[in-house]
DNA sequence: ATGCATTGATTACGGATGTAGTCAAAGCAC
DNA sequence: GTGCTTTGACTACATCCGTAATCAATGCAT
């Protein structure tokens, strides 16, 4: 039930979520570095994505601006936890112990984790 | 890239990972209460992950023994890896704090990544 | 030895997905 | 105002995925 929006399909959500809305030829244009779509195939997406609630269009003039349904914050929560749920059982940290051995993290990102954790010991109280 | 690995073959692999080596029927028999799948069902996907090189087989006798290629440890850091990236720009923070907002961390999960935290830290030294 | 159950191999089949093509309306270029 | 361009609607189509069914061989029960 986590499969709403497909691989292809969230590239088109990935531009929208930077920048909305946007016509359907700029979303061509946005995504053609990475994928090298024809705008035939940008649309057939944005239609799909449509029907299935994860953007809204409006007319303008004889075209559409599509925009996001959905924010990328809420998408990306839910897909987390149902990532971990999968295969961690809900836990965080062996995510982090995962990245951590195999990409290694940045010195921000640590400094990110250790206020976050301070923070959830707190409100642990 | 990261979909070698279907959801309903991800069930198959997770019994097998736990278990194994294992037979069809055995494999049904632990599937079962998840998924209520055939036996037909079953050993399709078990067919098709040893197509695709996630599982040997080996005969006993006129059945076949399965075990995974991979382990769950290299899988799931892979699947980690290519998420965070997906998702995250590769940075783990994100993560723990969605995890953190969507379902609560428990006192173990902290603590966890309290320590790692520390190692990482310590690591860069 | 003979029928029933089990097994792997092969085939099926509808819906989702990636990737377009066709068609008709509607404007823009001049 | 006539042809090229752009657009949305609809259609296409191969592959993958979920979920099996069929079939032939092989062994177990008796």
């Amino acid at each position: 039930m986590s499969k709403l929006i497909t691989d292809a399909e969230f590239e088109v959500m990935d531009v929208l979520w930077r920048q909305s809305p946007l016509a359907a030829s700029d979303v061509a244009a946005e995504v053609a570095p990475k994928t090298s779509w024809t705008l035939k195939t940008v649309k057939t997406l944005l239609s799909r994505l449509v029907d299935k609630g994860a953007l809204t269009h409006e007319a303008e003039g004889r075209r559409y601006l599509y925009r996001p349904a959905i924010s990328r914050k809420a998408y990306a929560k839910n897909e987390t936890r149902s990532f971990a749920e999968k295969l961690f059982a809900g836990r965080a940290a062996p995510i982090v112990a995962h990245l951590a051995d195999s990409r290694g993290l940045s010195e921000d990102d640590i400094q990110d984790l250790e206020k976050l954790i301070a923070e959830l010991k707190r409100d642990a109280h």
